[in-house]
DNA sequence: TGTACATCAGTGAACGCGCGTTCACTGATGTAC
DNA sequence: TGTACATCAGTGAACGCGCGTTCACTGATGTAC
């Protein structure tokens, strides 16, 4: 009924929508095939229907905005893992269950996992950095659980920090697949099935990880 | 003794001089970190030192450049991987040596090894998915490879696979880690072994893995 | 050895366009009285 | 309930700049005679 109105919105209520709105539009351009470094301010004021001067009500520049994204999207993903670790797990279906919880998160917050995708390794080093620094924190978090799990005598330090990362690095691998590849043959059902066997087998190792390694360590 | 002499170069000699120019100088870009994405045709003629319409002498657009540094990104890795394959490798050395070999030619060929590592999920998708058909294609060779080393009486093809792309991820994963992290702590020595113990923490893996997948898999 | 001609990498000026940033402004909302 | 004022998200015009692409041109080199 009431026609379109100039917007001008209020503070308070509408303040935090549009900033909101900054930073999934962001989402979005990345989601269309573009990396940070090649988003323009403009193209997020266009995408959200704003002036580009309305842009520095809510953040100081685009790198302000991407810090944002790397907060938010690695809080997205620590409630996952929460999820993960508090659900008493029946034992041997550890890893299908903890597979199956990570992929239908990543379903659930494409967008983000796809933006900590392409940034890992982008050309905005402040973000890249950020985005790094958080994923050396969570593999810190999943050694530390491990050391409770794993016959704990003679695991140094070391090795369950190499032992989470490659855990991680798996995970990452194949997430980053999932979001990036075209379809290529490869579905989504196939790629569960492989995060599951790859996990199967980083376990198999580790169980015969220290019969082993120190006979090699000539 | 000559005095700057202005250019124009004839053919057929420097032709090829400034063409491998105009590549190098995305390389040279994208290591003081600028996505593909964010790098302008007029930066990378800048930095060879021509005018910007003198780039449309050697490449259609920048896509095309993009397309070529792929392809030779790709051959320089292949022609490590033939070396490793190719020196006679005594049993249990194999996993240090390959990986000594590795990180060599990262080091040797860094740039190409950036570019691959950033846009392998960068915001260009015809180039992201060229590296990515580059990668499925080592993994099949990697698993053939495979197929002759291990018992291979009941490992599946799509096993092989698996257990080929988390080679291959892992050692994707160490090389980013690498080339993109600041120091921050690691040093390469320690990327080394890192990866020498994921790989050999696999290969463990792997030893174990039939004679257990098929217990699990109910 | 000398001359005429073809080739073609690179020039430099021009074009219209989207960029980031600034600034005085508008006008809807919330608050004080 | 009504009025005056402060707040501040968003406007719209302006700026200088770097962008990709085009085009007629220049001049060094290679080739034919």
């Amino acid at each position: 009924m009431s026609r379109p109105q100039k917007r001008h919105r209020s503070h308070g209520d509408t303040l935090i929508n549009t900033r909101q709105a900054l930073l999934e539009a962001v989402l979005e351009l990345i989601n269309r095939d573009k990396s940070f470094d090649g988003i323009s301010l403009r193209e997020v004021t266009r995408e959200v229907g704003i002036t580009p001067g309305a842009f520095y009500r809510h953040f100081p520049d685009m790198d302000s905005l991407g810090l944002e994204l790397v907060t938010s999207s690695f809080s997205t993903l620590r409630t996952m893992l929460i999820t993960v670790r508090a659900n008493p797990i029946p034992e041997e279906l550890i890893i299908r269950r903890s597979v199956e919880t990570f992929i239908t998160y990543v379903r659930a917050h494409r967008r983000q996992f796809q933006f900590i995708s392409r940034e890992a390794s982008g050309g905005v080093a402040i973000i890249r950095n950020a985005i790094n620094d958080e994923f050396k924190q969570l593999e810190v978090e999943l050694a530390s659980d491990l050391s409770r799990l794993v016959s704990s005598e003679s695991w140094s330090e070391e090795d369950l920090q190499m032992l989470a990362s490659l855990m991680i690095g798996s995970m990452i691998q194949i997430v980053t697949q999932q979001l990036m590849g075209r379809p290529r043959g490869e579905d989504d059902a196939e790629l569960i099935l492989k995060a599951e066997k790859q996990l199967r087998l980083i376990a198999l190792g580790a169980n015969a990880w220290h019969s082993t390694s120190s006979k090699n360590d000539a």
